[in-house]
DNA sequence: GCCGATGTTGAACGCCTGTTCAATAGTTTT
DNA sequence: AAAACTATTGAACAGGCGTTCAACATCGGC
């Protein structure tokens, strides 16, 4: 518990190793994010990394976990707005200047790549993104509640396709009309109206609906 | 040039070499991937590798530009179809069963891992994307000539996002029916009708931005 | 002022990595 | 048949890796 002091600056060496891990991994991938290059980073000696970590995939586990944590902040509710307020704004909010900043992108994308490599960073980053879909299909619920919960959950569904395309897409560069236009989508396919059960309409041209 | 013999199977080792590496990226990520570990799955010696390409780079940049190109024949013009078929075909590829395929994705995501950790992949990914959105555009622009040519990239541009979103997404697990959906929605986007000049029609309640 | 607990260090270990290279086998050219 | 070229091998090297560990620093409680 003892906050080392020295000049003011240097705290909590754990999280400094943590993020200096996340640092790394969002600049050089995977392959960057070596014991010694995370506590060269992190301005410690290298034990120190063995110390609060006991393997090198508990720090990557510990570094997914924040990750998914943070997603989840992001479709959590907000009681003091009404509720289709918080589900418009959640939408807006995955195309933040700070969301799409390149360091949370390229993140977002080593753990994707992680996950798909190994089983056990595979099961949490299943975890958290059906968490995360349940979050934005509460909001959904919540702004249209006329909805069944099932078809709350295809609409998120349908939503976090999108998102995670203008994810993937801001980081090949591609225009920022188009992640714009992407949003609009993603509202439309959140606040369209109940249509009459189970419309499965693959039909080539028939429009979804619009509003 | 000589085809080398033995017992009928054993060709072409440099192409071996490649696939070899091909399966190690999809199956263990970059990490996976080794000299060793490549001549291993190929089934020849460690210098061969080293003797076909010079660096683990060159390899790394072979199997990038490998899957560039098959990813550029999903978007290919085919003069025996007619123009919207084409385009039709093409949009419902991309979830056809070989292309939904773990093998692929994850090769495909690996892949734009690698090349956000490291600049000189990254052009080669960057270039291979912008033929692929001007293949896609070059094909809604057959489908629907009335369309200016900027019109159809920025509906490319819309496209790929979904695009990107569903195979990211597949990755995850999601279900197969907001796959269908989201094809849908691609086609919705590429045979939307012309409509007045620069509408961006993002009225679901109020427009993000001016326009 | 000592004590055990916690925090911190860097050397040391064995393993794996990418790359080089001399040696060999196989095929063509002369 | 000799020479020249290409294909193929595996040992060797230097360096980086994750992990372990004995030593040292720093601390609050006695």
């Amino acid at each position: 518990m003892g906050t080392n002091t020295v000049n003011g600056e240097q705290i909590d060496r754990q999280t400094r190793i943590l993020e200096a891990a996340l640092d790394l991994l969002s600049r050089h991938g995977i392959s960057g994010v070596s014991m010694r290059a995370v506590a060269r980073e992190a301005g410690v000696a290298l034990g120190l990394v063995n110390y609060y970590y006991d393997d090198k995939t508990s720090l990557i586990r510990a570094a997914l976990r924040r990750v998914d944590e943070h997603d989840l902040l992001l479709v959590a509710q907000d009681p003091s707005l009404p509720a289709d307020e918080q589900l418009r704004k959640a939408l807006r909010r995955v195309a933040a200047a700070d969301l799409l900043t390149t360091r949370y992108l390229s993140l977002r994308l080593h753990l994707w790549a992680l996950a798909q490599a190994d089983e056990d960073y595979a099961q949490i980053n299943a975890a958290a993104f059906d968490r995360y879909i349940d979050g934005l299909a509460a909001l959904v619920s919540n702004a249209q509640p006329g909805l069944s919960w099932e078809e709350c959950r295809a609409r998120a569904a349908d939503i976090v396709v999108i998102q995670n395309g203008m994810w993937l897409t801001s980081l090949l560069g591609v225009d920022k009309e188009s992640i714009k236009r992407s949003i609009s989508r993603t509202e439309e396919i959140a606040f369209a109206p109940l249509k009459a059960q189970d419309q499965a309409d693959s039909k080539s041209s028939s429009p979804l609906q619009e509003n």
